[in-house]
DNA sequence: CCTTATATGTATTGATTGTTACATAAATAT
DNA sequence: ATATTTATGTAACAATCAATACATATAAGG
């Protein structure tokens, strides 16, 4: 990767640092609720280098949603598909969600898309197709691991690797909107065993 | 009941209806989204008729979601326990819950209380112990409803009448959800009796 | 009739909203 | 060295925010 350094004064703040800073505003807040001055005092920097990096309020809350979508939302898909046991792998996918869900740096709880963005959904232009996106994305992943397990045969095929797939999204969302809140994460990871029998054992 | 009436200048709005009218502003544009100009706009009053009937728009706020608490989010609950056969039970169920999340008069989506109000939590005094109250009402009734059928032996003690009632939770947070999105009522219904077949056959 | 009590309409409050001029600072390009 | 380009900090903008003072209107109680 090249990297040219472009004429003119340097930032001084780090971009990406500043905008997870202004999504966990935008997390604990709401899109509405997070005002720039929230965000600029969130990001350390001043109003007007907010605007010059990021171009305005709504530029900025997606560009977070898009990184949320591509980082934090992950983690659980990433440990389920790297993990060849299917058991192990969806045990790993739900204790990843509970984590997120109760524990993510900055003190936001639930699942951004779910409690935040979505709560702009009628304001904001280009939200429902972001979401509505990332809920098919998220499946698609969700089912092309229930399918190799099929394919494998390790899992009956009374339910097709879709339907599980569903159920499991639900599930997460579910625990999503517990911890949003304020469910323990200890509380969520009682059932977490039963939930994996639930899903194998259909 | 005995009416009795009040010395004064009486009212000339229907209170409830306006706080209907509030509910769904709220709903489609969030706490912090709707503006007094707004919600007086939409219930047909003026500024200080608001304050004087509902308080401030905190207070209208929370008197919103106990209405949906008690109302709408009710209506599918009803169902459940209102028809026998448990088959039949969980269709209807689920087919109220995808009817609320799309075809909500006002045009609003979704459960206001996932994802309107689950977004203020964190700014609104008293939002997260009446959500967190309202999850465990409700999955205390779907556990009511699951353990009578098991009781009468409709079903398998295979897991707990407590483990069945966070699952159907958690498929109804997935369709408000999906609902809010823009997914549409038809697309839902296409998996409905195959939900439904693996509620009973876990 | 007079008092009391509650609701309404107008008009306005100070505070906060998102956004931007403007002058200055610090880098590269010629 | 000078020009060009980009970022920064201060200060302010019009617009909108939630909330209220005040005078008026309409009911019941005496």
């Amino acid at each position: 990767m090249i990297v040219t350094k472009k004429a003119g004064r340097p930032r001084k703040f780090d971009y990406d640092k500043a905008m997870v800073q202004a999504m966990s505003v935008f997390w604990i807040k709401g899109y509405e609720g997070a005002s720039m001055r929230d965000l600029t005092a969130a990001m350390g920097i001043t109003g007007p280098s907010l605007y010059a990096a990021f171009g305005d309020k709504r530029d900025l809350f997606l560009k977070t949603i898009d990184h949320y979508c591509s980082a934090d939302a992950c983690t659980p898909l990433v440990v389920l598909e790297s993990e060849e046991d299917i058991e192990t792998a969806l045990h790993g996918f739900l204790r990843e969600v509970i984590r997120t869900a109760t524990e993510h740096e900055s003190g936001a709880k639930g699942c951004y898309i779910a409690s935040s963005v979505a709560a702009s959904i009628g304001q904001v232009d280009g939200l429902a197709e972001r979401v509505e996106a990332v809920i098919a994305d998220t499946e698609d992943r969700l089912t092309a691991r229930f399918q190799q397990e099929i394919n494998k045969g390790n899992l009956p095929p009374t339910f097709p690797a879709r339907r599980r797939a569903t159920l499991l999204f639900d599930m997460r969302q579910g625990y999503m909107f517990r911890g949003r809140a304020g469910c323990s994460s200890d509380r969520m990871q009682e059932d977490l065993a039963n939930r994996v029998d639930m899903l194998l054992s259909i």
